[in-house]
DNA sequence: GGATATATTTCACGCCGCTTAACTAATCAA
DNA sequence: TTGATTAGTTAAGCGGCGTGAAATATATCC
């Protein structure tokens, strides 16, 4: 068998593995906050990204500006998003999370990173630092990638 | 700092830049096929799990029977899943992916795995042998805590 | 100033996914 | 055999999330 070849098979399983649990977890985190994937979404967006206006969370969401502002709506009354008037142009809208909104996103990722951390822990030193490389070399390789 | 502090932090990132991934990733994929988070995650359980009952896949997601029932029924109609009658209890009904549908859930894992690969591309060999051997080892960890 | 463009909201409407409750059909148990 | 249980479907109703179109307020361009 061919390094490439096995680099190949050992990416899709670990993809599988990884995709199942992520796929579980997140609907673990939804039932858990009550929101939907839309809205966990418009957090998300907001997490990253910084602040930003309300069609350009549509358009990153690929949904109409009437849809967006809907769906900020209910995060604002569920008090995890800010929606405060931009000074520089009023018709706009400057979005963020609320500090509710950001610990509720945080212990997401939190919870996500542990789940990771525990697969580790059985590893000895030399495995871990081994690990270390290539999550280091992986997450710059992603970076990258990034749009 | 601490190899244990390292890991964490190198774990946190790596979480990070992948969650965010994934979830863009799933998002066109559900736009791509038009279908829901829900739907997805009816396909997904069938795929894994094999051939399960219409109650079955409604514990496993925590919605009523009622509920999985209207939704196993769009995705029927939909001809991504096949429903025959189960001839040991001819009350209960099988339910599997069609060609459709295994194709079609193949085809977004393929998409993931494609994604991680070309992040490996451009890895020395001794890069790439090592990043084999760690996803193995996440890969074996992470196998064992499975349900 | 006045026309036009832009940012957001509101409204009416439809689909989806969920619930509860009622129903059908098959199995099980005394 | 009859009565209870189990698997699944169906129906009515609610809320989320999307659309397009109209309304509102502000900016921008002659």
């Amino acid at each position: 068998m061919s390094p490439t070849k096995e680099l190949t098979e050992v990416i899709h399983e670990w993809s599988e593995v990884f995709m199942r649990r992520s796929g579980r977890d997140f609907k673990h985190f939804m039932d858990e906050t009550g929101l939907s994937f839309s809205q966990l979404n418009v957090l998300m967006r907001l997490y990253h990204g910084g602040n930003s206006g309300v069609s350009e969370i549509g358009e990153q969401m690929g949904v109409t500006s009437a849809a967006a502002s809907q769906s900020i709506d209910r995060l604002v009354l569920l008090g995890l998003i800010e929606r405060t008037e931009d000074p520089e142009d009023r018709r706009a809208k400057r979005l963020g999370l609320t500090q509710k909104g950001l610990t509720l996103i945080e212990k997401g990722i939190e919870a996500r990173s542990q789940w990771v951390e525990g697969l580790t822990d059985a590893l000895t030193p030399e495995q871990q630092s081994m690990t270390i490389s290539a999550l280091t070399l992986l997450t710059q390789a992603a970076s990258k990638t990034e749009d």
